[in-house]
DNA sequence: ACAAAAGTTTCCATATAACTCAACTTTTTT
DNA sequence: AAAAAAGTTGAGTTATATGGAAACTTTTGT
């Protein structure tokens, strides 16, 4: 594990990956979350699909899709509906949250 | 203000319909975040434009598009693109954040 | 080293998001 | 109460996301 912590339960996705997510088996961890920026999106479905060991197969089948689908959409290779991501993630049983932060600073008005 | 504490930094949309984004002028706040489900994305742009100043109109001209483009993602008419939802709050000078939370529990494997 | 499984890529069709323009409605200002 | 400003709606166009099928490549297992 990379954190020392146990209480941890928020990770960033480049931590993710330099852990890979894969080998994370820790059983007390029965619930995290972690952020994501908006261009690695497709690794993050894919590290979710993954921690539930699914095929990128199994997953299209739970959606409805083929696999070549589920590659595309890991991979980025299109910008991406929200309707799709909900329906990604709702497949995986996890929860998309959203947050917008203003930094009032930098606004000026013209 | 709906809120009692000072030290407030997080609020969810219906918070903030609840209270009137309009009228929260509290300069100490420099900034905040809050989440969103997705449904209501397009309540939380006309939030934030709206904590911005800016009609729809403006916010178009910042983007690019016409103030009914504006109108449409507001009112939700339409499943929106990752890409829209960055480029308009780009626009705004917000930063949006992604999450995501599994919840372990729920999970079964087939 | 081979086979099987998993993942990727290309080509293609179809649905729909992004967008404009112009008319219309609602809200705000004076 | 009128005028101006802001926001909404509908019709139509264009760009592109979604998705399938099949061939191909990479990874994993034995």
């Amino acid at each position: 594990m990379a954190t020392k912590n146990k209480k941890m339960k928020m990770m960033t996705l480049d931590q993710m990956k330099d852990k890979d997510i894969g080998k994370v088996g820790t059983p007390e961890r029965d619930k995290y979350e972690f952020e994501l920026r908006m261009e690695v999106l497709g690794d993050m479905i894919k590290s979710v699909r993954k921690e539930r060991n699914l095929t990128q197969e199994q997953l299209g089948e739970l959606i409805g899709v083929q696999k070549s689908q589920i590659s595309k959409l890991e991979r980025n290779t299109k910008n991406v509906t929200i309707e799709t991501i909900l329906k990604v993630f709702r497949a995986l049983k996890a929860n998309v949250r959203f947050s917008v932060e203003m930094n009032e600073s930098e606004f000026k008005v013209a």
